[in-house]
DNA sequence: TAATAAACGCAACATTGTTGCATCTGATTA
DNA sequence: TAATCAGATGCAACAATGTTGCGTTTATTA
């Protein structure tokens, strides 16, 4: 994977801030980048386990740095996900780990997404 | 609101399942159905807190029928969702409450999105 | 510096979801 | 039962998000 001036704006970005952002913020970083470029870096960078992506609870797709060291894409989502009703912000938890639970007879589990919604830290 | 027959298809196929169905799957209940209609039908009864949005691992806006009585679209989602990665199906898992957790300071919290990825009863 | 594999940029397309507006219809009333 | 009309529908048009193909450019390596 080449170091390429879009690919490492995008790691810069990510690795700044505590927040998962979508693709169109982080277009917004740029004075001028390719949108398909960044989605293919987004898409990229997930399979190589450096960033992660999760879904917000108004199902906008958000990337965030992964600071687990993960070797790829099969790294594990394990802190939880704060989505922001005011700010709309979403913030990586990364100190608040996912709860286990007992799930029904038959069913098992490979990971759990968890995000709580409410008023963030800087709305309230 | 007027008992129509988009209306009352939708709800007899949510009610009679206890899977969260996407516009789409919904779609194909239908010989023939108009998409925008259905997204204002789906739209209508979630606002008025008969069924509700759960969108899935993938991004996938899905619909399940709440069995809570709620009284408007403030209704809480207190059960865990269970998303197969292999038949891709989403279950409410009615019976497996979000497990509740700690915010750091600041944080409040208005309801807590649990879903949960792996292999379903059908599928092992 | 030259070669080359990878990344980029553009066009084109697919899917999902929304809005405006004219038409139709189901519940209510006369 | 028949007329009424608010509300539901169907169509066109549009916006946002995401993907693929392909020719061109660029970062690395030899
Ligand atoms: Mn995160
Ligand atoms: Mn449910
Ligand atoms: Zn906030
Ligand atoms: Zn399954």
């Amino acid at each position: 994977m080449k170091a390429t001036p879009v690919r490492l704006k995008v790691l810069e970005v990510l690795s700044t801030t505590h927040l998962a952002l979508s693709p169109s913020e982080l277009e917004s970083s740029f004075s001028k980048v390719d949108r398909i470029t960044l989605y293919r870096t987004l898409k990229d960078f997930e399979e190589a386990g450096m960033i992660h992506k999760i879904i917000d609870t108004d199902g906008v797709t958000r990337f965030a740095f992964c600071n687990n060291n993960c070797p790829d894409a099969t790294h594990t989502e394990d802190h939880v996900h704060f989505n922001c009703k005011k700010c709309h912000k979403m913030f990586c938890l990364a100190h608040v780990q996912t709860p286990s639970l007992q799930l029904p007879d038959g069913f098992t589990s490979t990971g759990i997404n968890t995000v709580v919604h409410g008023i963030c830290k800087y709305c309230s």
